[in-house]
DNA sequence: TTATAGATTGCCT
DNA sequence: GGCAATCTATAAT
C-alpha cells in the first residue's frame, strides 16, 4: 500500500482515540535531501481541563496556545532546559488536547539521525544501539532535527510540509495502556498506548 | 523580582 | 538506583 496522509479530522477528536489510532503511523520529516521516517510505537494523551498533567489545565496561556488552535498542528516545548517534546494539536478549534509522540522504531534516514543525536560512531545492526536514536521523547526530537523555534505551530497538513504523518497501512496487532511516564498531577489515568512487546517503547 | 518544578536523558556508583 | 545538566514557564514574594 502506498503511504497517504491522514486527514485534519483525524485529529480533530478526542485525544484518547487519535492517540490510540496514531501507534503504527509513521512521523515523516523532510530534511533537505534526505526523508527521515519512523513508525509510531509509543505515544500520551493529553486532555483539557480535567487533566492536571497538560500544559492545557490552567487555560490558554502564550506557551499553550497552540493547543486550543485547530487540530493537526505540531506542539514543540521545551523541558528540563535540553529537550524538545513533539505533541500533535486534536480537538475542533477552540477546544485543547493532544497526543505526546514518546517512540519511534526508525525507519528510513538512519544515519542522519544518528549524526543528528551525536551518535555516528556506533553499529546500528546492534538492537540497543538502534534503541538509542529515537526511544523517548527528547531524543526522537533530537533524531528528526524538530525544535520549538522551527516546529512549533506548524500545519501538519499545509503543502508540502516538511513534518507530515502517513499511513502506510501498517495495523497493530495489540495495543498495551497504562499509566503515563515522568508526571505527577493526574498520575494514575491511563493514557499511554503502546504497541505490545514493541522494542523501541522508552 | 526571585524561586522552583518540570510530559528527560546520560553518566555515575 | 541516584543525580547533575540546563532553561523557562509559572508561582510565590
Amino acid at each position: 500500500m502506498k503511504s497517504k496522509p491522514l486527514t485534519r479530522s483525524f485529529f480533530s477528536r478526542d485525544p484518547r482515540k487519535v492517540a490510540r489510532e496514531l501507534l503504527g503511523k509513521l512521523i515523516v520529516r523532510r530534511q533537505g535531501r534526505a526523508t527521515l521516517a519512523g513508525r509510531i510505537v509509543e505515544v500520551e494523551a493529553y486532555l483539557g481541563q480535567n487533566d492536571l498533567a497538560a500544559h492545557a489545565a490552567a487555560g490558554r496561556t502564550a506557551r499553550n496556545q497552540v493547543l486550543f488552535g485547530p487540530p493537526g498542528h505540531a506542539y514543540v516545548y521545551f523541558i528540563y532546559g535540553m529537550y524538545f517534546c513533539l505533541n500533535i494539536s486534536c480537538q475542533p478549534e477552540g477546544q485543547p488536547g493532544c497526543v505526546l509522540i514518546r517512540a519511534l522504531e526508525p525507519m528510513s534516514g538512519i544515519e542522519q539521525m544518528a549524526e543528528a543525536r551525536g551518535l555516528d560512531d556506533f553499529d546500528f545492526s546492534r538492537l540497543a544501539n538502534l534503541r538509542r536514536l529515537t526511544s523517548g521523547p527528547g531524543r526522537l526530537c533530537e533524531a528528526l532535527g524538530i525544535t520549538r523555534e522551527r516546529d512549533n505551530g506548524k500545519d501538519l497538513f499545509s503543502t508540502g510540509s516538511d513534518l507530515q504523518v502517513l499511513d502506510d497501512g501498517y495495523r497493530t496487532a495489540r495495543i498495551t495502556v497504562s499509566p503515563r511516564i515522568g508526571i505527577s498531577k493526574s498520575a494514575e489515568m491511563p493514557l499511554r498506548y503502546v504497541i505490545a512487546r514493541n522494542a523501541f517503547i522508552s
